[in-house]
DNA sequence: TCTGGGGTCCTAGGACCC
DNA sequence: TCTGGGGTCCTAGGACCC
């Protein structure tokens, strides 16, 4: 029995956060559009988060790339222009794409707030697939006023793969049949997954691109590097068969970290803003209406070494205080007196449904009265905004770890 | 004014049980 | 007394993505 070919598109926002961060200018009546100058969406210099979260064109000629210091991309681009962010309304925009994507299929997964699969098997009727991604493309840029890419394949990695290729405004197809002439005589750094410290040891191999990866020995690349490396090979083959996730999935784990305006070794400070992360992190657990297993602290210090220690607890928990106290015991046991730390993050993980966990018939007072004191807070949150209750003394690192509604 | 913050998944080693 | 493995859970750290 033959399998029908799955039929998938891969949409992707051109310059995404620089694009929408234009759109709202121009939207609020300023005059220049920041997409036809050398500009970039960065982090807070004076925060010591200063990197390239988004580029224009004319700042990618000038060899700027994301993720790099703005210091450093002021260097090869004097004349730059930085903006800030804001998300806020970045998730307006990747909701509005949404919605327009779903008059063409409900199989959407929504792979980053900028990105999308779209799964168009039992939605093409007598139409072309590549017709319905030039459709998509025009209308997007019509009615939401940017623009995006769109790869056209049979599975998910080859329409990403095709989504990458020459950019903005463009729709790209890689079938089977095309793979050996577009993919495999890019460079194998080009490739989904492979990431900067794979890279060196293919070099060394002399494979150079992606085509030499995927004449490799298939056996030979599992031993070499396990898994990843049979991932790598299939990836270079132009194989996947993973389908498209387009239902709501929960998360796994919740995390905040922040970068401190200056590095700490004052151990009381740290576990201040470790309470700060800790209500924070705890208020959207909450929201989902979920219970954590595992709690997790991450430094990492001025010299930009990682450290981070978890914990399974005993109970699933929300509550504020319960993981706080872990979170402290964890910081303790790991932070050595006198480093100076750079940045602090809490984490939770092996979450749960708290409707799935069986209510234990000797649940103490005391929790349930902790559980009631988080319930008020969160209601006074949820009415008057995230800033508008605080713990006495606490205001200085809500400062530092920047709030969110 | 050098290097964000949010995730997911994998690996290796140790503890513990059978 | 010594010598085993397999399986599972837990933890620390790392690779990669946008």
């Amino acid at each position: 029995m033959e399998k029908k070919q799955k039929q998938i598109l891969h949409i992707d926002v051109n310059n995404a956060f620089l694009s929408w961060t234009a759109i709202d200018r121009l939207a609020e009546g300023e005059k220049l559009d920041i997409r036809e100058i050398e500009a970039v969406i960065g982090g807070d210099e004076s925060k010591r988060a200063g990197i390239v979260l988004a580029k224009s064109m004319k700042a990618k000629q000038k060899g700027v790339h994301t993720a790099e210091t703005i210091y450093q991309a002021r260097l090869k681009c004097p004349n730059l222009q930085v903006f800030k962010g804001d998300y806020k309304s970045y998730r307006k925009h990747s909701n509005d794409l949404y919605n327009l994507l779903l008059q063409y299929t409900d199989k959407i997964e929504r792979f980053s707030i900028d990105e999308c699969f779209l799964d168009m098997t039992e939605y093409l009727g007598n139409s072309r697939l590549i017709d319905k991604a030039f459709e998509i493309s025009k209308r997007v840029k019509k009615e939401l006023g940017f623009t995006v890419n769109i790869g056209v394949a049979h599975n998910k990695l080859l329409a990403k793969m095709a989504s990458d290729f020459t950019k903005p405004d463009k729709v790209h197809t890689l079938y089977e049949e095309e793979i050996a002439t577009k993919m495999w005589t890019l460079p194998v750094s080009e490739l989904f997954m492979l990431g900067r410290k794979t890279l060196p040891k293919l070099y060394n191999m002399k494979i150079k691109t992606i085509g030499d990866l995927a004449r490799q020995d298939k056996n030979e690349m599992v031993k070499r590097f396990g898994k990843h490396g049979l991932i790598m090979w299939e990836y270079a083959n132009g194989i996947d068969n993973s389908p498209v996730n387009y239902l709501e999935e929960k998360p796994k784990g919740i995390g905040n970290s922040v970068t401190l305006p200056m590095d700490i070794c004052d151990k009381e400070k740290l576990e201040e803003i470790l309470l700060t992360l800790t209500e924070q992190v705890t208020y959207r657990l909450r929201k989902y209406n979920m219970y954590a297993n595992v709690v997790n602290v991450q430094l990492r210090t001025k010299d930009f070494k990682d450290f981070s220690h978890q914990k399974r607890i005993g109970k699933s928990t929300s509550n504020t205080k319960e993981i706080y106290n872990v979170a402290k015991d964890l910081l303790n046991e790991m932070y050595k007196k006198g480093t100076f730390i750079r940045l602090v993050g809490l984490r939770v993980d092996s979450l749960v449904d708290k409707d799935e966990v069986q209510l234990s018939l000797f649940t103490d007072e005391n929790d349930k009265k902790q559980e009631k004191l988080d319930e008020v807070v969160d209601k006074i949150k949820q009415k008057y905004g995230y800033n508008s209750i605080t713990r006495a003394g606490k205001l200085h690192s809500d400062e530092i770890v920047k709030l969110k509604e």
